[in-house]
RNA sequence: GCCGGAGUAGCUCAGCUGGUUAGAGCAGCGGAAUCAUAAUCCGCGUGUCGGGGGUUCGAGUCCCUCCUCCGGCACCA
């Protein structure tokens, strides 16, 4: 089994924000889960770094294209790590490597007939240098931009033949139900395919800043088939992810492709869901196995702006909460999958009662009460049947959710039984048994039982919480993160460490009292 | 305009192919407990399931219609 996953490549005229993390977090719980399941697993993301809006801010900034690409892939590459993306490359499509496949790729899409020779029309801007979609334009047909009048021009062009792939692609649509989710995205992608299909253009001819037509030199490649075809040339240059068996390494391609999953927002669906599949065809390139549109992260309602006051900034977080705060945050409050609404205040409320007292705290407590009653011992012998009933069939569960990239509805899943291991505890009140030694073989039993329940769901949440989690499986004494040890009785846990707060409530505080502390 | 979603407790939302007293989390109120990061657990909801009509023994769940909101409708990373 392979596991391939890939975010959008990031268009690196924008700085990184909280809808690009987001991205990269859902493809990173994919892939870490995949791993558990110990498969072989690809996982890219990268920076798209050509087309007119670089050019022209590089132009504005008075640095060249690459340069500027240059300078602010550095940010996208920078943001991986801070969100504990466990990406195996960081794909740039000014890589020569990429560029190369790409005129590979889109010269047998020639040879096999589906590029033609003709002129696009359309509305131009003379300011902006460039054709403006129907949609943008102002009234009085001006320029949304420099509000000047836009004059109709034309410029030669080669265009891909899509509407060669209109019935191949409602034959794929009618096959494959699965291959756009959710299920609104699948419909709108379809619905866009039955409404007939034109040509789009392949190439653009005044622009410099792009991947050279190989046959034509005037020409370079509409930045958008450059882009896509990155989730393809990646496989052919990237070193392969440590690990891997030497024959699987040897050829990524052979091994990986077709991806499994292409994890998007909304914005690309069209390119992904209709062009994408489209262009494959006329490569004679198998196709993705799925297309999975997330929604957008909505503050108050409203799509994420700069505007003031009440935006949850990303790296704010991550410096005061950590990465996996963030992770758990975003994945929990907002169906992914569909459009939510975040805030700082939400993100707050999430984290005190369910990361510092659900989980924080029930770790916490045990631990506590492994060390007071058993100086940190945990007797062998069987778990509590009554607790094995509640995670019988967990891990399957968790893993079928992912399988459909249910991110929240796994997440939900897991989060019932770290519920329910309070609820145990309670239920047992082992502070009880503690005090009568006739009842010590129950309180062993009992012990045992959390240490293997917190187990498990922290086996379970690695994928989310991976920070967190690997301190409080080393805590536990069972550092082992595959999933068939999910299964609730078969950690074997004999010892248990003392755990500082997993996910403490005043770290600012704390933090401050620390300096004063220090400078005293 | 056309197409597709959504409208369920104060808030955020589950409710598959129609079937017992419509659910969860959060917030609120009351209580228990004291192992724990004052953390946990239990109990408490008379909700017009957007309005109206219809099918059915029976409808948030199907059909019609109306209202409101959101998204898509091509060359915008």
């Amino acid at each position: 089994m392979s596991f391939y996953v890939t975010t959008p490549i990031y268009y690196v005229n924008a700085a990184p924000h909280l809808g690009h993390a987001y991205t990269t977090i859902a493809a990173d719980v994919m892939a870490r889960h995949h791993r558990q399941r110990g498969e072989a697993v690809f996982f890219l993301t990268g920076t798209d770094e050509h087309g007119e809006p670089v050019a022209d801010a590089a132009h504005a900034l008075g640095v060249s294209p690459q340069e500027l690409a240059d300078r602010n892939a550095e940010r996208f590459k920078a943001l991986a790590p801070q969100i504990e993306a466990s990406n195996d490359f960081f794909i740039r499509t000014t890589d020569a490597q990429h560029m190369a496949k790409v005129q590979e790729v889109l010269a047998r899409v020639r040879e096999n007939g589906f590029v033609y020779e003709g002129s696009y029309e359309g509305w131009y801007c003379p300011r902006c240098a460039d054709f403006k979609p129907e949609n943008e334009i102002d009234e009085g047909n001006r320029c949304p931009i420099h509000h000047v009048e836009l004059t109709r021009e034309q410029e030669d062009s080669y265009f891909f033949k899509l509407s060669a792939f209109q019935e191949r692609l409602q034959a794929l649509y009618a096959e494959r139900e699965d291959f756009v989710a959710p299920r609104t995205r699948y419909n709108e992608a379809l619905s866009f395919i039955r409404s007939g299909l034109r040509d789009v253009p392949l190439t653009r001819h005044k622009l410099t800043w792009g991947v050279p037509v190989p046959w034509d030199s005037e020409h370079v490649f509409y930045v958008w088939f450059d882009a896509l075809l990155n989730y393809y040339t990646a496989l052919s240059y990237a070193p392969p992810p440590a690990g891997l068996e030497a024959e699987a390494a040897g050829d990524l391609v052979n091994t990986f492709w077709p991806a499994t999953y292409h994890v998007i927002g909304k914005d690309i669906l069209r390119f992904h869901a209709v062009y994408w599949p489209a262009l494959l065809m006329a490569a004679e390139l198998e196709l993705p196995e799925h297309v999975f549109v997330h929604g957008y992260l909505l503050m108050d309602g409203e799509k994420m702006s700069k505007s003031l006051g009440n935006v949850l900034d990303p790296f704010a977080v991550i410096e005061r909460f950590g990465a996996d705060a963030l992770r758990f945050y975003v994945l929990r409050d907002v169906q992914f999958g569909q459009d939510g609404s975040v805030s700082t205040a939400a993100f707050e409320q999430r984290y005190e009662s369910e990361l510092a007292n659900d989980l924080g705290n029930l770790a916490s407590r045990t631990i506590a009460m492994i060390e007071r009653y058993r100086e940190g011992t945990i007797a062998p012998g069987e778990v509590d049947p009554t607790l094995r009933e509640d995670f019988l069939g967990l891990s399957e569960r968790v893993s079928e959710r992912l399988d459909r990239a249910e991110l929240t509805l796994a997440l939900d899943e897991i989060w019932q039984r770290v519920r329910r291991l309070n609820r145990y505890v309670e239920e047992r009140a082992p502070w009880k048994l503690a005090k009568d030694a006739a009842r010590a073989d129950e309180l062993d039993l009992v012990l045992r039982t959390l240490a293997e329940g917190i187990r498990c769901v922290t086996v379970l949440l690695w994928p989310y919480l991976p920070a967190s989690c690997e301190r409080l499986l080393a805590a536990l004494g069972a550092p082992g993160l595959s999933l068939a040890g999910a299964a609730l009785g078969t950690g074997g846990i004999e010892h248990v460490n003392p755990l500082q707060p997993l996910f403490p409530k005043d770290r600012g505080e704390r933090e401050r009292e620390l300096d004063e502390g220090a400078a005293a």
